[in-house]
DNA sequence: TAATGTGCGCTTTTT
DNA sequence: GCGCACATTA
């Protein structure tokens, strides 16, 4: 995917290709096709039937490889209802889709297939769902739904929660989901106290998903797998759907993933995968990069591809990643070049803080506006969001338009998250989920301990939690006040499901409006000062979106009514991405994560925040796997740079409010210096403190020092480390120093020694 | 039951 | 620095 139009250099001849094909015979498609493409992408283009694996550097235009050879594909013939491509982003695919759509002639793209994993596999679902125990309304959970059910599921069960949270058995949870296991094939290899626990969780936690006709993230792909390998009927026609398939970013699909494509193409074996070890980076939600590496051994006769050549940047930009990424010792060798010029060196910047790095990037970016780069051509990396606010506040100080790139963000909001629950409600009456959240949302009077009465009326009774509430009025479960609040609960809610089957898609923003309306819920969550109304605007910001939202008449449904429009809108609510939220066309510099970030370019880069325990993470410093992952994370960033990139960190940093003192990520010793101009804006006391123990900084500093030994410090004088714990900015300890007393010090910077 | 106050703990990346 | 869980008061 190319973030924008914008390309001096004129980085590619293939970019034309397009332009020459647009009403043209097949013949001239083909021909305009693989004009001006280097041998190595022709090959990929024109590749046919059979299993390839593509090997696609960054840079290497391997979005072009995909998008031209299903317009290859179409022209040689085959049909477009034939070919299944599937991407990342729902950005992409519809990136790619438009792309495809400017190749071929006019119309011929129906009934082609381009979208994420997961979209594919709800869309699945959605239709053949009912033999894994899905109803057409299902709902999509996403993380926080999860903590709520798993909390339910864990209290029903009458579990001990404490020792584990929510999101450590969660991520067990997902690990076995990505492995295909159901609870009972998980509970066999379960043996420790721990795994155990984590199998009865597992089982609760897929009882109240399927109570509520809900599925999570993991489901999406499990079930579509288990679905795939159970019914031989659903499994031919998918198959024969799938006469071409084509995957991008191969080298981060899980497990899971794995098996559904491999069994979508073992019909007739033509899996066209697409991807770049290099740029793994979500091993943490299951990735696995052998997928890729092993392409050769799973798939028999495979042809494998390689794209070396980088379009994208500049040579000093190159080697700089290159020689970052030979660091990594799980990897296959590999050649990144260029044949662009040599251009500007990566600049390498030591600031104060993080004020004085968003500065620095600040001033990057005018000097790159002054060379004549507009602001959509530039964007500021970073590892994790928290850090997009400092950016923010001293970009707009400088008059530099930006937007953070965060897709879920508005969506993550509690009034937005109450306001979807009700449709999800209203779509699927079982979500209990969803009920819990909204049943007393506006206030009705609705509280825990009816709620819990009513739980109780159900699991006596057997009744949907949504049934159990509307008949407990009429059993005397409830009384009184509260018992009339849950008959007008319950008959608000029939009468928007009466009108969701009666009224027609098109209706769906101004349905939105009047559920928002009706339920009070804009009133509710207005009531107050600034921020108030600040939520009442989101709500109409909904109203908005779902007036956006384009619904897509799906051939297989005859009578669309407004529920299949609400349904197939909460869908792409739930599967959206922070990536899709990028829009290059604003004039804005972009704001992302680096994992966003995969996938575009940019004219200037600046990736921030080069300090150890925050890139690499210090969650990611226990594994060389993790640290390795790292590491790709940072060539990723890098290499999104067209010509002109600066990294940069910061002596100091404030880190959910506390200041702390950091050291620069070892990956900074890693680049090349041929490739770099390193400046330090820090003053000469701080530098002699940071340069000096370089030597240790690869060394772990819990053996070191370990917890029990005696060290000299030169203030505190000799003392005992207690304790050690990794943190932000570095290994924290804790020494009793003799006649001091407790002091806790940052490992890297204290200059202990060790005495015996 | 609702609204407000207080203390505690955690702390990445995301479909 | 923030959100959540729990406690207190009307």
């Amino acid at each position: 995917m190319t973030s924008d139009g914008y390309d001096p250099l004129d980085l590619s001849a293939t970019r034309s290709a397009h332009r020459t094909s647009m009403g043209a015979s097949d013949a001239c498609v083909e021909a305009a096709l693989v004009d001006g493409l280097t041998d190595a992408q022709r090959a990929a283009v024109l590749h046919f039937e059979g299993p390839a694996l593509v090997l696609a550097g960054p840079g290497s235009g391997k979005t072009r490889v995909i998008t031209q050879r299903i317009a290859h594909l179409v022209s040689q013939g085959v049909k477009p209802s034939q070919i299944l491509a599937l991407t990342f982003t729902n950005k992409a695919a519809g990136e790619m889709r438009n792309r495809v759509e400017r190749l071929l002639p006019r119309g011929l793209a129906g009934g082609l297939i381009v979208s994420t994993f997961h979209s594919y596999c709800a869309s699945v679902l959605r239709r053949h769902g009912a033999s894994v125990g899905l109803q057409a309304g299902f709902s999509i959970y996403d993380s926080d739904d999860q903590k709520t059910a798993l909390k339910a599921a864990i209290e029903a069960a009458g579990l001990t929660t404490s020792n584990w949270t929510p999101a450590s058995v969660l991520a067990a949870i997902s690990e076995i989901k990505n492995r295909l296991l159901t609870p009972e094939e998980y509970a066999l290899e379960a043996s420790d106290f721990w795994s155990r626990s984590i199998a009865k969780a597992y089982a609760r936690y897929q009882d109240t998903l399927h109570r509520s006709n809900a599925c999570d993230f993991d489901d999406l792909l499990m079930k579509t797998a288990s679905l795939l390998r159970n019914d031989a009927s659903v499994r031919a026609l998918l198959q024969q759907r799938a006469r071409f398939i084509l995957l991008d970013e191969y080298q981060d699909t899980n497990h899971a993933q794995f098996v559904i494509a491999a069994t979508l193409a073992s019909e007739h074996r033509n899996l066209f995968v697409v991807g770049d070890p290099d740029q793994s980076i979500y091993g943490w939600r299951g990735a696995d990069i052998t997928n890729i590496l092993e392409f050769e051994q799973h798939f028999a006769g495979a042809v494998v591809l390689p794209l070396g050549e980088n379009f994208r940047s500049t040579a000093a930009i190159v080697r700089a990643a290159d020689g970052l990424i030979v660091h990594n010792k799980k990897r296959p060798h590999k050649d990144l070049h260029t044949a662009l010029e040599e251009g500007e060196r990566v600049r390498v910047l030591r600031c104060q803080d993080e004020h004085d790095e968003a500065d620095q990037v600040a001033a990057f970016f005018e000097e790159r506006l002054r060379a004549g780069v507009p602001y959509r051509s530039m964007a500021v990396l970073y590892r994790m969001n928290a850090l997009s606010r400092v950016l923010e506040d001293s970009l707009r100080r400088k008059m530099i338009p930006s937007i953070v790139v965060r897709g879920t963000a508005f969506y993550d909001r509690k009034e937005i998250k109450d306001a979807i629950a009700y449709f999800r409600l209203l779509s699927n009456p079982r979500d209990e989920v969803s009920l819990r959240r909204i049943v007393n949302v506006p206030t009705r009077g609705i509280g825990p301990t009816t709620v819990r009465k009513v739980e109780g009326y159900a699991a006596g009774s057997g009744y949907a939690l949504f049934d159990a509430f509307a008949m407990a009025p009429g059993a005397g479960i409830v009384k009184g006040k509260i018992g009339e609040s849950v008959v007008a609960f319950i008959e608000l809610l029939r009468s928007f499901q009466r009108g969701m089957d009666a009224r027609l898609p098109g209706d769906l923003a101004d349905f939105v409006g009047e559920v928002l309306k009706q339920t009070k819920l804009d009133e509710f969550v207005g009531r107050g000062g600034v921020e108030e109304a600040e939520r009442v605007a989101n709500l109409d910001e909904l109203v908005s979106a779902a007036r956006e939202f384009q619904f897509i008449d799906d051939p297989d449904i005859t009578h669309p009514t407004l529920r299949t429009a609400v349904c197939a809108w909460l869908e792409s609510v739930a599967l959206i991405a922070d990536a899709d939220a990028f829009d290059p066309d604003r004039g804005s510099v972009t704001l992302m994560t680096l994992h966003a970030a995969k996938g575009l370019e940019f004219d200037s880069v600046a990736v921030v925040g080069l300090e150890h325990g925050l890139l690499p993470h210090s969650r990611s410093m226990e594994s060389d796997d993790a640290l390795e992952e790292e590491r790709r994370l940072l060539f990723v960033g890098m290499t999104r740079a067209q010509r002109a990139l600066m990294i940069s960190s910061a002596v100091s940093r404030q880190v959910r409010g506390v200041r702390q003192a950091t050291i620069e990520s070892p990956f900074l010793r890693e680049i090349p210096s041929n490739a770099t101009t390193v400046a330090d804006r820090t003053p000469s006391v701080d530098r002699i403190v940071y340069d000096e123990p370089e030597a240790f900084c690869d060394l772990d500093p819990a053996e070191l020092f370990p917890v029990g030994c005696s060290v000299k410090h030169p203030i505190f004088g000799v003392g005992k480390v207690e304790f050690l714990a990794r943190g932000f900015g570095g290994t924290r300890a804790r020494i009793a120093f003799r006649g001091v007393g407790i002091k806790t010090v940052i490992v890297e910077h204290a200059r202990l020694s060790r005495v015996q």
